[in-house]
DNA sequence: TAATATTTTTAGATTAGCCTAAAAATATCT
DNA sequence: AGATATTTTTAGGCTAATCTAAAAATATTA
């Protein structure tokens, strides 16, 4: 029997989160991830459990088991590979993409996934600079500093960004801010954290909410 | 409130086979082409015909308004540019595509598909020689016949296939019979309404059951 | 440690979509 | 027409996924 969509992105909610968060996940993250309640979570993540997903320990709190990590990556490696397949082939832009990849990465056809791979030629960072795991669940790991953490004089080059949602990535638009942009830090404002990078001859200013979801590859 | 992808599923099989007999289409039709109870079927027209997509009438039968017929159309143009991109971009052969474009149908992205329509070149017939619903929702017509229909020494060319299942495509592979193949009508049984074709120098014969699901262009 | 606050689970209800069995309506046959 | 067969609807019940409210467990704070 396979997963519903539903027990799919409960997965990939309990995946992320326990990605950031270590240690096992509380039933009040999934909810709030999942933007659903903490009772329909707790009856959820009991099925899961019941069918091998996650280890689930009342009171405690829940971990992937293999059986669930691997069905986890799966749908990161559609999610990714769909994302894409919509900015390199369709023109959208990385902030399109996410909502319609949400529905994407639940078709079922690991044919299709895979045929899919090879005609992106096996793409290994997906339009957010996120990894996207191969066949075999393997993501490419790579150095990378978050913006907020780099000293000043420090150079580097955009490789990703932490959050997809489209307001966000909309607004590193408008500022002139996307993967592979090159920059280098200017000043750092202790009063609010915020942080003054040079893009191509212009300062811009970013707020610690904004630098601190930016990821960069060291060049300096 | 959008759809469900099962009042979708309903909406399309009402759509066939209100294409095939004409006039309103019963429960039972429904329940035969979906797989289901009769009482289901019953139950889901009611709904539609709430939300306004057929008009029912009890014991008589289902029609589509104007609405479930513009819902249909697009389910109809989503299934055969997915079936497209399958076989165009991705290497699938027509007997492979039909059951993965049931998934990709129902995803919800008017941009998606119009982006779609655009990258494959918008195409005007699907791989089964189907065609394929324009924005508008106008399908390019064309004469057509029905191979079993042609007399002794008509030729042709095969442009469509009246069913997409596997079992028959793959038979149709097997005796060298695709979309564009060039034949001509050499003899027919009357004892089993059988027909021989000549197709590249060899001689077929086709079962009354295959001919009468090929539609072909005359060329004679 | 005891009181209070937070988190988590349980209980009970709801909706969509499905089922089987029985009843009602319609169609067919003699 | 009357009997029989078929089709369709109704009735009642089931599961997955959700919710709110209440109860139970755990964490925090005085
Ligand atoms: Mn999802
Ligand atoms: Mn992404
Ligand atoms: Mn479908
Ligand atoms: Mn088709």
């Amino acid at each position: 029997m396979p997963l519903s969509q539903t027990e799919e992105n409960y997965l990939k909610a309990v995946y992320k989160i326990a990605e950031s968060d270590q240690g096992s996940v509380s039933t009040n993250a999934i909810a709030k991830m999942m933007s659903t309640s903490a009772a329909s979570v707790t009856d959820m993540i009991k099925r899961l459990s019941e069918k091998g997903y996650v280890d689930y320990v009342k009171y405690y709190g829940v971990e992937l088991t293999t059986l669930g990590k691997t069905a986890a990556t799966i749908l990161i490696r559609k999610h990714r590979l769909w994302e894409t397949f919509l900015v390199s082939q369709l023109d959208f832009s990385w902030e399109e993409v996410h909502d319609i990849a949400e529905q994407l990465e639940h078709i079922q056809s690991k044919e299709l996934i895979e045929r899919l791979d090879k005609y992106l030629g096996f793409p290994k960072f997906d339009p957010h600079g996120d990894p996207i795991p191969n066949t075999e669940g393997k993501f490419t790991l790579r150095n990378q500093t978050i913006l907020a953490d780099m000293a000043i004089g420090e150079q580097g080059q955009v490789i990703a960004v932490k959050i997809h949602d489209t307001p966000f990535l909309q607004h590193l638009n408008q500022i002139g801010i996307q993967i592979n942009t090159p920059l280098r830090i200017v000043s750092k404002q202790d009063y609010d954290q915020s942080t003054t990078v040079l893009v191509e001859d212009s300062e811009i200013l970013l707020s610690h909410k904004v630098a601190s979801q930016i990821l960069l590859k060291k060049t300096s």
